[in-house]
RNA sequence: GGCGACGUGGCCGAGUGGUUAGGCAGAGGUCUGCAAAACCUCGUACAGCGGUUCGAUUCCGCUCGUCGCCUCCA
């Protein structure tokens, strides 16, 4: 089987076929940098994180585009409640952006263009759409004319005659139709601005990411994302201005959005104020249990958020954690059965021989991480069974079998950016002092001293750290 | 009003025309000085009503319910 996706605009799972043989070229509509990330980013970024990681898994080469919408209503006003000057704003949240992202194991896309720095190229744009009759200037803005691209609405599925015209929709004098958006807007006073042939203005939302997609990956490119709330209309007028600025070449090939992030069962959003920003909820989890999270659900489905979804993900990801751990504790441990008994671990190797084949086969089928992760689960629980026993000594085979099923673990859970190897601080005396007391306690309940045995248990619980009296020793863990 | 998605066991969450998803929580047991961890056993779920079928949770229709888009929003 072969990457298998489902596709926004045709509405069905289709194989992808890349434009370029094994590279993937891929646009993902990033943020706007005026406040602190929400969860609901987090979610898209890191289910297209997930895709871009797989993508690389199965040999495809990614040349992955995400922008930054550094010029917008929302950073000016922003920017002027605070008395800091725009570009500042926009600044400070990319690198908190960064941050946090980076927190939660995204992976940096190849580039990350903002509408600032392509001033040029947007402008080039809008006047390749008034030449061909697409555009229209108007007081200094411009706008683009809906009705002359036949096949608007194809993406969302609207017919343009049930849209409420004029109801909802930005009411403008200078508009010819309440449909038409802006591809340029004239500045008022004191805002920021650029010089066009339409005097000075800054661009409208939409034309930048057709300006910045087609600049960085050219037309017909394979992989446009984006958060369910954009598929209208900003993904919907990105296809008819850069289509109508091609000659009609199609646009992108794949049309990819993630599912809502919830709360309660509610959109999770900015306008409603039920959100969550990144950094509250990273105060509360460790990174690998969002990270966690926002992976074990299917990429398309709406995710609650709530203290219960979030503390069930904490006890699953300890569950795949300490597996690993458990692995690794008898591979560390150094010892080996003198007589061979490859029958006892043979489920193990069985397990190892298949886990790679379900992790693709879910994968291929359009991202399915919640059966991606199960495959996992199996592999856990199968060296569980085999190290759990108190009587356990590994022979040679056995070792091979665990010693492949952690580094089979460690490498899938990796392809969708589940960390189980959280990195330990090194250098510290952290590790020796453990040791320390993990010995004086051995040493205390050989000599049937449990009070002092206990005590030392008790105290270490009591700072978070966990003791744990396993058939190959005694670990210990944070909790 | 238009368009669309969804409704799975206590909870989260995959999937399928007839065969165990997986996880969390819970109960009992094994191991342990005790605890934790781990292991074993235990839940016969697919909104309701019709239809197609030898057989439907899975296909079709209707009803009910939840949610989303139609306005900035990931």
């Amino acid at each position: 089987m072969s990457v298998h996706l489902y596709n926004s605009l045709t509405q069905q799972v289709e194989p992808l076929i890349p434009r370029d043989d094994k590279r993937i070229a891929m646009y993902v509509c990033g943020v706007t940098p005026y406040d602190f990330p929400h969860m609901g980013n987090a979610r898209t970024i890191v289910a297209f994180d997930i895709i871009r990681r797989y993508l690389e898994y199965r040999g495809f080469q990614v040349m992955y585009v995400q922008n930054f919408t550094d010029i917008d209503d929302k950073i000016i006003n922003r920017a002027n409640e605070q008395g800091v000057p725009w570009q500042a704003l926009a600044e400070r949240f990319i690198a908190i952006y960064f941050e946090e992202m980076d927190a939660l194991n995204v992976q940096r896309a190849s580039v990350y263009p903002r509408a600032t720095e392509n001033i040029d190229e947007i402008i080039s744009l809008v006047q390749a759409l008034e030449e061909q009759g697409y555009a229209y200037a108007a007081d200094g803005d411009v706008y683009f004319e809906v009705r002359k691209f036949a096949r608007y609405g194809e993406l969302s599925n609207r017919d343009i005659n049930d849209l409420r015209s004029g109801a909802r929709v930005e009411v403008s004098e200078r508009k010819r139709d309440p449909l038409d958006f802006a591809l340029w807007k004239r500045a008022k006073p004191g805002e920021p601005s650029w010089e066009s042939p339409w005097g000075p203005g800054r661009p409208g939302w939409h034309i930048e990411c057709s300006a910045m997609s087609l600049k960085f990956l050219g037309p017909s490119f394979d992989i446009h994302g984006g958060g369910p709330d954009l598929i209208f209309p900003h993904h919907e007028n990105e296809i008819a201005q850069s289509e109508a600025a091609t000659d009609g070449k199609m646009f992108a090939r794949y049309w990819m959005h993630s599912g809502f992030l919830t709360i309660n069962k509610e959109k999770m959003s900015k306008s409603l104020g039920n959100f969550f920003t990144v950094r509250e909820v990273l105060q509360r989890y460790a990174p690998e249990v969002v990270r966690y999270f926002l992976t074990a659900v299917h990429y398309r489905s709406p995710l609650d958020y709530s203290d219960q979804t979030l503390d069930q993900a904490k006890s699953a990801y300890e569950r795949l954690h300490q597996g690993a751990l458990n692995m690794q504790r008898v591979l560390m441990a150094g010892v080996q059965a003198p007589e061979a008994a490859p029958e006892r671990s043979a489920a193990l190797r069985t397990a190892v021989d298949g886990a790679e084949v379900e992790f693709q086969q879910a994968m291929d089928d359009d991202f399915n991480t919640p059966r991606a992760i199960a495959a996992l689960f199996n592999l856990v629980s199968e060296a569980n069974k085999l190290t759990g026993d108190a009587d356990f000594v590994p022979d040679a085979a056995a070792l091979t079998a665990l010693s492949d099923a952690h580094a089979l673990l460690l490498r899938l859970a990796g392809v969708v950016g589940i960390v189980l190897n959280p990195r330990q601080e090194e250098g510290g005396l952290t590790e020796p002092l453990m040791s320390l007391l993990i010995d004086l306690r051995a040493q205390a309940r050989a000599d049937k001293h449990f009070a002092l045995a206990d005590a030392i248990r008790n105290r270490l619980s009591e700072i978070g750290v966990q003791l744990e009296d396993t058939p190959q020793g005694t670990t210990w863990r944070r909790v």
